[in-house]
DNA sequence: ATCATCACG
DNA sequence: GACGTACGTGATGATA
């Protein structure tokens, strides 16, 4: 390991192209072109910056004419000219590379991917790891174990996985699949017919390229079978011409490749004469903290210790306290924070050292003697102080967890920061936040995995069997990294202007969930098992009358087989597709067919048992007799909360079944459940948002929202609305926060395409402001890679640059997210403040739930209106819009009762 | 592990 | 002109 290097390949040809495409114009006082110039410099400082590679090449394509073209002279031949604005700037960008003293390579006669291609391939042969700037998908067939591929322009790595995702095969498949697909930016014929789905299915099944061909005579569909049988030889040129050339002659060695730091006067004198002021700035910050100054992003040494002692323990806490700032962990025998026991606790408090504090570990037999370590009282009366101690800030990872069983071990923690939660506020929407892929993103540290101490599958052990020293060196990792990643992600708060977000929203929120996930809801026990007897009748009755009706007997929850009896054997049809979905089972039952409509409701009653009534049951908590849920913050990139094991935020309300579920939930005796809910924060929101006048106005005069839709779009006068007008407009009021589409509002009421665009029209014709919105927020997700909601919070969309569906889905997110999002920043505004007010009017009440836009709480009978007012009044002074916020309240013995 | 399905806002 | 489509979640059983 420590001998392996890292090389580090620019492909500079690529960035050019993309760079200039994807910036606005920009000129030199002289009038030069140099927008991609710029882009190039900045992706450099970036990357560069963030890598700890220590070879590197900045790669060139040596000219338009490569070898491709003795194979294929009609290769890259569609190819529009290169751009006016671009000419110049090929040989700006070569100085540039200079001026950052990175090695320039290019070599007649091969494009830059062959010599990519061949040094990854001289790297992985010398054990070395590469990574590949570029996002061209032509270099994907290079990635492997030791190479990855990052995005210059975005956060994004490209591994295995993404190829995958990308391809549907194995990098080592990826040629032939390209050979089939062809490319018709590139000219490369492939075979008609086939995309890279096809490609990517026939390659799975017959394994390459040749075989296929050779078996084509096998393949069902004819016209596909022709085809390939006809362009055979069009694929074995393709493949020749998307093979990279590996074994590029007369390269500069590797070994000359060594990084070197820039010259500082050259470099600044060259981004002076591009007239690039502010990057001179940012270029003379770079350079300072690249000359050794900052934080080290790998420690040089790494040392953990095992603290088995009082000295030990006192002499940390001394370290942390000084210091005014430590990382810690914790860790546990499972995962649940309400049932999980602690095990022992792991301290950082600068770069590179941590220590492990194991209290009760086991013996095992890799173990035999009772492991030595201290006492859990000793440890809590030295430690507890310093997780109190207000000129301490403690650092966690998913910290609510931390406190959860810090508080049950008698340590009550604050001051607190997450990392967690600073990652995803900071970048919501670009990847996963778990302490591995953040490690790995910031500190290209590869952290030991939960599964490599504590083994996988049937032989995992919980964390109080594993041995100490390899205890110490998974759980100090873990405190020590998350040390790092805040010294990394904490400086960006207040540049990218996230501080509100995260101390004024994310950060108090985790004292207020953890309290509502500790006092968890009583759920009536016996209930729940009566309606499990009776859901479990019912199913059986279905599934005789099913079968009988089939004619066989055959499992209903499988789709596969269900397919089989609806479409094969009883040939039944909705006219379009063969799925079972209830949409299309509901279109059958209409058919007058009673087996797809007695399947509905196996369906229906299978979920609600198998999901609800069967599972809560077991997810009781036996020490307090009730359901405790978990809230996972960085979920919805949002804003919204999720909850976990169990979820009680998707129990059933839409059915009478669903209901009697509902009614399970439960105050203790003496109190009462009480559910607020926002009245239609999102169309209020959006009202306030877009600043559409009437909406505002028939808000402000409290009418029936969707029943005003209705009359403006369908021109009924409200008196003489009927229901089914109403609906279709409620429909077209959600479709609107959804980023509406024709096919998804026809999907949704079951109508033709064309009559919904006619009532999308009429409804961008009627609120004109609308349009105006949609098109401003897509604009500005393109312009700045993300959208904003009303308190700050920024949502990404790295996808919205891309082509096709995924831009036109990542549209559709970019309008729905700053509604959404700010719904979700009201509401958990509204938490933080309810515990505070409650305490201070000397009310008992309890927090216990939060469905989106709903909270639950558990109050005294005879407080409850006292309760009410308070908490209609906090929410409802959550935000101040141009609408009024509007809260529901209702109280009742039970959560349905209480709608 | 992934898909289809369905529970909620 | 074709494509693939309403936004955001989590849990389940079937299937590979």
């Amino acid at each position: 390991m420590a001998s392996c290097r890292h090389v580090f390949l620019i492909d500079a040809s690529g960035f050019i192209f993309r760079a200039f495409h994807a910036l606005p114009a920009m000129h030199r006082t002289d009038g030069t072109p140099v927008n991609a110039v710029r882009g190039f410099c900045n992706m450099i400082m970036k990357v560069i910056g963030e890598t700890d590679a220590d070879h590197i090449a900045c790669v060139f394509d040596y000219s338009s004419r490569s070898f491709r073209n003795d194979i294929y002279d009609l290769y890259k031949a569609h190819r529009p000219e290169t751009p006016e604005d671009l000419v110049p700037q090929f040989p700006l960008i070569r100085e540039a590379a200079r001026a950052f003293n990175l090695p320039v390579v290019e070599m007649e006669g091969y494009e830059a991917d062959d010599i990519i291609a061949t040094y990854a391939r001289i790297a992985s042969e010398a054990g070395d790891r590469t990574t590949i700037v570029s996002s061209d998908k032509d270099l994907m067939q290079l990635v492997s174990d030791q190479v990855t591929m990052q995005d210059g322009m975005k956060d994004r790595t490209i591994g295995a996985a993404e190829v995958v995702e990308k391809f549907g095969v194995p990098p080592d498949k990826v040629i032939e699949v390209q050979a089939l697909a062809g490319d018709s930016v590139d000219n490369v014929p492939g075979v008609p017919g086939i995309g890279v789905k096809t490609a990517a299915t026939l390659i799975n099944e017959y394994g390459d390229l040749e075989t296929l061909l050779g078996r084509a005579h096998e393949i069902r569909q004819p016209r596909r079978r022709e085809n390939l049988l006809e362009h055979a030889d069009d694929a074995r040129m393709s493949l020749r011409l998307v093979t990279l050339d590996r074994h590029v002659p007369r390269l500069t060695p590797l070994e000359e490749l060594a990084r070197q730091e820039p010259d500082p006067d050259i470099l600044t004198g060259f981004l002076q004469s591009q007239d690039f002021r502010t990057l001179v700035a940012r270029a003379e910050a770079w350079m300072g903290r690249r000359a050794g100054a900052g934080e080290p992003k790998t420690p040089d040494t790494i040392s953990y210790e095992l603290v088995q002692d009082v000295a030990d323990l006192e002499r940390w806490v001394a370290e942390a306290t000084r210091h005014g700032l430590v990382a810690i962990d914790t860790e546990t025998t499972g995962l649940d924070a309400m049932v999980a026991d602690l095990v022992g606790i792991s301290l950082s408090t600068r770069p590179g050292t941590g220590c492990y504090i194991p209290l009760a570990h086991r013996s095992s037999e890799l173990m035999l003697e009772t492991p030595r370590q201290l006492a859990p009282g000793t440890v809590r009366e030295v430690l507890a102080p310093l997780l109190a101690d207000p000129a301490v800030l403690k650092v966690g990872h998913n910290i609510k967890y931390d406190c959860h069983m810090l508080a049950r071990a008698g340590m009550p923690v604050h001051p607190m920061d997450d990392t967690m939660l600073l990652s995803w506020c900071l970048d919501a929407g670009r990847w996963r936040h778990s302490i591995d892929a953040l490690a790995s993103e910031h500190l290209g540290r590869q952290v030991i995995s939960f599964k490599e101490v504590a083994g996988r599958g049937k032989s995992q052990v919980t964390f109080d069997l594993v041995p100490l020293d390899r205890a110490r060196d998974y759980a100090a990792e873990d405190a020590e990294v998350t040390l790092g990643l805040w010294h990394r992600l904490r400086p960006r708060l207040v540049p990218e202007r996230i501080t509100r977000i995260y101390e004024t929203i994310e950060r108090p929120l985790i004292p207020v969930l953890a309290a509502m996930e500790r006092a968890g809801i009583k759920v009536d026990r016996e209930q729940l098992e009566r309606l499990s007897g009776e859901f479990g009748h019912r199913i059986r009755d279905l599934e005789a009358g099913i079968h009988a009706l089939a004619g066989r007997p055959f499992n209903i929850g499988s789709p596969k087989q269900l397919g089989e009896v609806l479409f094969d054997e009883m040939g039944l049809t909705d006219g379009r597709k063969r799925s079972t979905g209830a949409d299309v089972l509901e279109g059958l039952a209409a058919q007058g067919h009673d087996l797809p409509a007695r399947v509905l409701e196996w369906r229906q009653l299978s979920k609600l048992k198998s999901t609800y009534t069967d599972t809560l049951v077991e997810q009781i908590n036996p020490a307090t007799e009730r359901v405790h849920t978990s809230f996972s913050m960085a979920a919805a990139p949002t804003g919204r909360l999720a909850s976990t094991d169990p979820n009680l935020q998707n129990i059933p309300i839409r059915t009478e079944e669903g209901r009697r579920i509902r009614s399970a939930f439960v105050g203790e005796p003496g109190h009462l459940l009480m559910s607020a809910d926002y009245s239609q924060i999102e169309l209020r929101l959006l009202a306030h948002i877009a600043d559409i006048a009437s909406l505002k106005q028939a808000f402000h005069d409290g009418i029936d929202i969707h029943a005003m839709t209705a009359s403006e779009v369908f021109h009924v006068p409200l008196e003489t609305m009927d229901p089914l007008t109403r609906r279709n407009a409620k429909a077209i009021n959600f479709g609107i926060i959804y980023g509406i589409s024709a096919f998804g509002l026809a999907r949704q009421l079951s109508i033709g395409r064309d009559e919904a665009r006619n009532y999308i029209d009429a409804y961008f014709e009627r609120y004109p402001g609308i349009r105006g919105y949609m098109d401003r927020t897509i604009a500005e997700a393109r312009k700045a890679g993300h959208v904003t909601t009303l308190f700050g919070r920024k949502c990404h969309l790295p996808e919205i640059e891309s082509k096709g569906s995924a831009r036109a889905y990542s549209e559709r997110a970019a309008i729905n997210a700053p509604l959404q999002g700010s719904a979700a920043d009201v509401i958990k505004r509204a938490m933080i403040r309810i515990p505070g007010v409650l305490e201070a009017e000397g009310l008992k009440g309890r927090m216990l739930l939060q469905v989106h836009d709903e909270l639950l709480f558990e109050v005294p009978e005879d407080e409850a209106t006292a309760t009410a007012q308070c908490v209609r009044g906090v929410m409802e002074d959550a935000a101040h819009l141009d609408v009024p916020l509007t809260v529901d309240v209702g109280l009742g013995t039970n959560w349905n009762a209480a709608h």
